[in-house]
DNA sequence: CTAGAATACGAACAATTATTCACATTTTCA
DNA sequence: TGAAAATGTGAATAATTGTTCGTATTCTAG
């Protein structure tokens, strides 16, 4: 197991002027382009700062390393997943089954839009797996999913409900990445989204008539 | 997306005396320790040969690059899991469902073995992904549990034994692939197992009924 | 025994690349 | 305006590493 010793995934310095916010953005607007249209093999800081319009230079006073571009990229792809299923699952109006079947849609859907840029970001994780920023982002994608599970069992003991809770994520999250690693056509989508929403749904009935 | 030209994954050269064959087992099994000691970062051609006592040179003569060994070794996972589960798919005596329910602990359990050499190994999977033999080797597996699936849902129309099979497969691999990233204790990977034995037999019992 | 095939060696090559740093340019603000 | 702070530059560095190839050693067959 590679256990880095100080991988330095936070940002080096804020930007304080416009223009240097600027650079950010281009050079993270730069590192999406690069990893899903090169991969994450191709992936260089030369080429991101050459993308980007800027020296290697400047994309080191914003960026410790390589994997703080990275890991940025994955962070900001977790945020946008994480409001997207929260606005689903908030929806007080709808029952709680069909919110979940609603949720298993819109996130199986959500990882096949740009699936080559998922898939590479999937790649280079090893690059900054088990820095504790990256363990504290799941952990709050997780919290928002559990207090759901109060709705969705409300007569199961706590325990139960973790682990429900943590096999159902990590099945939707495992499994919609390994499904975007291939390119399927928008019915397939559909109709696997729907037979893992059946499966979430009798597993939880059965679950909540015993 | 990544698409190396000729990846030539297939072995260069077939060692013919006794000697060579000891020195492509002692590479293998270097190979092994090399990549769940050090990781998928640190796999190295140089690495592997130091630690198997042989030259780069002689390496580079039974495989024709990095990748192969790294495809030879995921081969031979694949090989002996694929193993391992049609032992318990093909033990008539037992129900269908309660050999579901064996299989899934089983792979789980194996999967939480030997936990950082799977995890290297899929690290290292972007190296060989989209090669005509990884398809293949895929291929293969999902054949052994089509047929189980006959089983399973007798009277299921074949589209739906095909979709069903490959959420259950996809789900299987995928989940004891994250699941196994994280160190767990035996009644963790237990309690696991069974409640994802659990939702699949909830599914197919809803499938079977309706 | 011996020639040629098979095997083994490992220094050297070529290419890549993450990161730095001394210097140039721009902006701020007093 | 002018000095200090912020920002931007990119050639150069240092290290890694995948792979080759000329040569040495070992084996096998006749």
């Amino acid at each position: 197991m590679i256990q880095r010793r100080n991988p330095q995934i936070s940002s080096r310095k804020q930007p304080k002027q416009a223009r240097s916010a600027e650079l950010v953005a281009a050079i993270l607007e730069a590192a999406v382009q690069v990893l899903s249209e090169e991969g994450a093999q191709r992936f260089t800081t030369p080429r991101v700062a050459e993308k980007a319009g800027v020296s290697v230079g400047s994309l080191y006073q914003y960026f410790p390393n390589k994997a703080a571009i990275l890991f940025r990229l994955q962070t900001d792809e977790w945020r946008q997943t994480t409001e997207l299923l929260r606005g689903i699952l908030e929806d007080g109006k709808t029952p709680p089954l069909a919110r979940l079947r609603a949720l298993v849609h819109a996130f199986i859907r959500s990882e096949c839009d740009e699936a080559q840029l998922r898939v590479a970001l999937g790649d280079a994780a090893p690059l900054y797996r088990g820095a504790p920023e990256a363990q504290e982002a799941r952990a709050s994608g997780r919290r928002t999913f559990a207090l759901f599970m109060d709705e969705l069992l409300p007569k199961a003991p706590k325990a139960t409900r973790i682990l429900v809770s943590d096999l159902l994520t990590t099945t939707l999250s495992a499994v919609g990445k390994k499904f975007s690693e291939n390119p399927r056509t928008a019915s397939e989508i559909k109709a696997y989204a729907g037979a893992m929403a059946d499966m979430f749904c009798a597993y939880l009935q059965c679950l909540n008539r015993s």
